[in-house]
DNA sequence: CATATATCAGGTGCACTGAAATGA
DNA sequence: CTCATTTCAGTGAACCTGATATAT
């Protein structure tokens, strides 16, 4: 009860404002990030984990739900509901590997193709949008190093 | 319909694939570090919020609850659950301020004190794990380029 | 009157767990 | 039998909206 003010601010170990914590720093980046995403794709009635599946298959190719799933991060059982979105929409199909008739291989229909390439356009305009205050090399530098957290290494 | 296979990827448009977005990357760093920081917090029954909101508290002083929630960008509705919380644990209390006594002066007391210096540990350690793979430069250009994407310029 | 604060009730997206059915 | 894949049911934290009572 010593001090109320404490004018700077210094105790027992280093500087420790909340707003200079990377843990902090990047949910708050992230949501502001995750809202310019979602104001724009949910006019076409679509969230982040859609479009990123249907970006995933496109870029590897079909593939099984979990493998998918383990490429993205995305869990098994939200991947069952946005892949039922998706086929719903009709921008994938899910058809039983011959193979292994435990997996759905899943592909991207035309029309997925067609939406994709919209869906794209829309999150580099948020991409830009969110970096407008870095320079190219700054968004350089920054991609670099969150990809390095994401894949530890 | 031309070319299932398509080696590498692109058509219209630059490169476009998912893991080189900042909107995506930002959101998976984002996850990673808000398991690192609730792995570590909840074990004290704490999120990361009544962290956020103690060491708010802490660095600028009482104040009434929109204003700290204006400053973390807290909702108001959610400010009042966690102030709930971190009341009933006797980390704060809740003083009607005469001078408007439409606000609650929220305060910390001496065990919210000591209790915020265990949790800027356990954040500290959260951070050092999630900027391990980057050297002291890197995670100072990092801190810098969140900061102007949080708070735009 | 309009505005600001605190509160309550609720909705939605997302991360996650547990269990079941099916097949390798 | 063990393990993997898909599906379903449900939980918890976070983000957000609308409405209300109270005070400025």
């Amino acid at each position: 009860m010593t001090n109320v003010h404490e004018p700077p601010d210094r105790e027992g170990a280093g500087p420790h404002r909340l707003a200079d914590t990377a843990v902090w720093l990047l949910g708050r980046a992230s949501v502001r990030a995750s809202r310019l995403a979602h104001e724009r794709l949910a006019s076409d009635g679509v969230r982040k984990w859609h479009y990123a599946v249907l970006a995933t298959v496109k870029e590897f190719g079909p593939a099984a739900q979990a493998e998918i799933g383990r490429r993205l991060g995305l869990d098994r059982s939200d991947m069952v509901t946005v892949l039922n979105d998706l086929e719903r929409e009709g921008y994938v199909t899910r058809d039983p590997d011959p193979a292994d008739r435990r997996r759905n291989s899943v592909q991207l229909t035309p029309a997925g193709h067609t939406a994709l390439g919209h869906f794209d356009q829309l999150i580099r305009a948020a991409d830009e949008e969110l970096l407008t205050p870095l320079s190219a090399a700054e968004r350089e530098l920054l991609l670099k190093a969150l990809d390095r957290i994401v894949h530890g290494a």
